[in-house]
DNA sequence: TATGAATGAGGTTTCATTCAT
DNA sequence: GATGAATGAAACCTCATTCAT
């Protein structure tokens, strides 16, 4: 009762309970449904702000209380890695049937940082957090599944590794960060001529 | 008594987040058992991190629910209490056979002391509870019924009275506030020794 | 610009700037006066919550901001340190005459352990901090100092040794906690009584 | 460019609180001095942690009052725009004699981009403060009195456009962003190879 | 009745900005 | 003009408590 330098949160001081009116507590029924507002608004608070942007404006974008957020991601970066999880999954998947081409790859992986400055994040070596390598690799595994015959068939440079791919995809989302929502496909589109590569960037996101 | 309370970032997190039916419900029949677990945790977790711990850790750590704590004990006094009330039957059981002495039930409060920081709590006036008190009192009536014959035993000082038991006791659980525990037992006695008392600490907690 | 996982605190958010009426800003010529009034409350906050009080409680009772509190005191443990080494300078500079004896100190550290709950903080060993011990052990080499004389003349047990000096301070305090603040002082005579210590408890607090 | 920021925790706290007089105030002779070394600061700070990095760490790496660097650069973005305004201004004049080609202005481009991370801001359009574009604008313009000579000796594509070239760049930035220090001039040369450009990268930064 | 998720108040800490000296 | 302390808003995170299932 009297320890010193215990965690202070901890300990004799008298809190006020909580729930004093506000939003209704809708029972773990709620849980789904919070868990995909949750990634669904971090996915557009760091597409704008980047990942570092205030968790409290991902939970409030969400409509959902700070607790919530904080159970169902404990860390920030649960939620970084939550939300580019769902891009590298929408990658791959697209990657499976057997007549999809690097274009097709490169198409839908522009889209994604077209409508998300943060995930230049996901595809540049030396991040501090090695949850995100991972995902970087699946990229870049599905990529380079594809780029011999891109190669020969043209649509590729000669000479491109596997290595570049990434570099190449980072470099065309550099050529987009910080510009306006409706010069971003433009200019991704320009990226990849410069880089001579081709490209079919879908209309809107896929998975 | 030892890793109470791991790292609580971790804690209630959900590992798959919509995972319908986690743990089974048991229903009713879980009530004693709930209950018993709760108090088995709650007397370790206060133990060592003091009776203001999370109410959290000790439902993670009964392995039970949090709405099953406030159900058993719907404020934290009512679990400070009921753990505190076993100590108290403890000793008033240890006192019903004639043959014990004041430095066996000594021993036994000196044990509960060692083995939890808060049992402090139980001994002093003046504690923002009214609750409490009583056991306190039960505690005094039954070390007040051996204060004689341990004066005439030279088992305590002369001119002891039974209010200067609890104040003993109290000033004892002082001396091993803070105190690591493999010091503990050491300076419990040490303390008797300053105040002039014999006592006869059990091994093990006893009830 | 993107950077992921930087502290987020640090980054693309904006912020909306301070000051926008409120108390005014009397520079630095409010420094020393400011961290005077920290100290004085975190000895008020602390003497009747604990160390673990709220810093925040602290800042608003020095009517200080948030900032300055951390300006002078970046971490709980150095407000707490400060405290108790103002009392700590208060007993080593009564000991400073010869004329004076164990039953002064022991008085003056009384006079604080009355005054304060979190007095018994500093004089307790195994405390997490490093920076606390050194303050216990100043007091103790103090009170060692006329230990010889307070066996030799009856106002100490024979047969203490130095560390028992400390251990009887914190069995005290422990007297003391969860006491009204109206029976503390005649809880530590009683303490000092059943300990076979003379003291000589000052009215007020000195220094 | 390592280790530009210690621990901040640590940062502005008074070691000796009420000490008077700590640094000696100069008075207007520091004027020119201080203004250099919060550049200096800026561009090293900026550099390692971005344009968004905390003012304080300007500040204390430069050896200067907060106030000061509040009245040399009113806002942030004075500071952004200073520190890159070096920049352009060093690659301006390396372009002023006849003899420079585009591989060497590009090369002193990838040279910052190279010291640091936040050159990025500047070379991409959209970026939200107005101050900025020109800053650009005169690398594009530099950039582009080159263009015609570098795509005649194959030193650029053909087909580039003066606009191209920005994007070039700012691509080029973005294949470094999150890159360890040690990896940055390796990836820049092999950015300039996929985009088909011969640059010259100096050694050490000019200007 | 048990479960476990939701909620939000309140504590901690940082940092942009102002201001007396 | 320089200094360095003050301020407070806002972000972070925890945890007591409620409630749908």
């Amino acid at each position: 009762m009297t320890g010193v330098l215990r965690d202070p949160r901890r300990g004799d001081v008298p809190r006020t309970p909580a729930r004093r009116g506000g939003a209704p507590n809708l029972g773990p029924r709620a849980a789904a449904g919070n868990r995909a507002a949750l990634l669904a608004a971090a996915r557009e608070v760091f597409g704008s702000a980047g990942t570092g942007a205030p968790l409290s404006a991902v939970a409030k974008r969400a409509g959902v209380g700070q607790g919530s957020l904080y159970r169902h991601f404990p860390e920030r970066i649960d939620l970084v890695v939550a939300v580019f999880e769902e891009q590298v999954v929408a990658v791959e998947e697209l990657a499976a049937p057997p007549g999809i081409e690097l274009p097709d790859l490169l198409g839908l992986v522009t889209r994604h940082a077209v409508d998300s400055v943060a995930f230049v994040d996901l595809v540049r070596p030396g991040v501090p957090d090695t949850r995100l390598l991972p995902l970087g690799d699946r990229v870049a595994v599905v990529l380079a599944t594809r780029l011999d015959d891109a190669i020969a068939s043209g649509e590729a440079p000669p000479g491109t590794t596997p290595d570049d791919l990434l570099l190449a995809v980072s470099m065309m989302a550099g050529g987009l960060s910080g510009v306006a929502e409706a010069d971003r496909v433009r200019r991704a589109k320009r990226a990849w001529e410069l880089l001579g590569f081709a490209v079919r960037i879908p209309a809107v996101t896929q998975g």
